[in-house]
DNA sequence: GGCATATATGACTATACAGTCATATATGCC
DNA sequence: GGCATATATGACTGTATAGTCATATATGCC
């Protein structure tokens, strides 16, 4: 179905990008609040705070407010399986290229 | 390292895209060339094309050409289990969210 | 060479998104 | 209420991307 392909890059998207991997990484450990996210990764708090939105709006994050703050948590543990499987394939990749790049240099 | 998210990023944007989506789909099956591929997904040739450059040169897709014919084929196994691992989230979600559905129904 | 088929690409339009800055909103505390 | 802290959002700019149409390029065959 064309509308599950939707919905699937969707979610690939909310992982499909820099800033968001930075925050994914981060919390790996577990739920953390904005104030912990935004200086962690280095980036700044709106920046962030949007990032956040997507990946809430999108399912891949959850959001729970506790007085001021908002504790935001990786939902699913594929989220995390998915991203090691994508390292996995970026090393392959790595590696085959500068084995290339040898191969070249010798001629 | 932030340049490793840059390229993890890279790989997991091949994939986050519904009309690529169809394409991996479609490759699960394995090698094919365009001209199975794009009436098989129904598309327009130019756009996978397009699509079908972009994921080799990310490196999830691998090219070989035989005569007229250019023949893709998905590099990767963890591809398929990085789509397989999305189609269980969105699963996931689709279920909690007409569950709150249902619940606001019955009010 | 001339033609048919397969694939890629230039040029364009429309759209989505990232990031920034300034500001709004919400909560807790005095 | 007034203030400080935490988070979200409006407005904007720049950039990337999807899709389309027309056309270029490559290969095989006659």
């Amino acid at each position: 179905m064309s509308s599950t392909n939707t919905y699937l890059a969707d979610v690939l998207k909310s992982m499909a990008q820099a800033t968001r991997l930075k925050i994914i990484g981060f919390l790996r450990d577990g739920e953390r609040c904005v104030c912990e996210i935004f200086p962690a990764i280095d980036e700044e708090q709106s920046n962030t705070s949007r990032h956040l939105a997507y990946m809430q709006t999108h399912g891949i994050l959850s959001r729970r407010k506790e007085g001021v703050k908002i504790y935001y948590a990786v939902k699913h543990p594929e989220v995390f399986e998915i991203i090691d499987r994508a390292t996995a394939i970026v090393r392959r990749e790595v590696e085959v290229r500068s084995e290339q790049i040898n191969v070249a240099e010798r001629g």
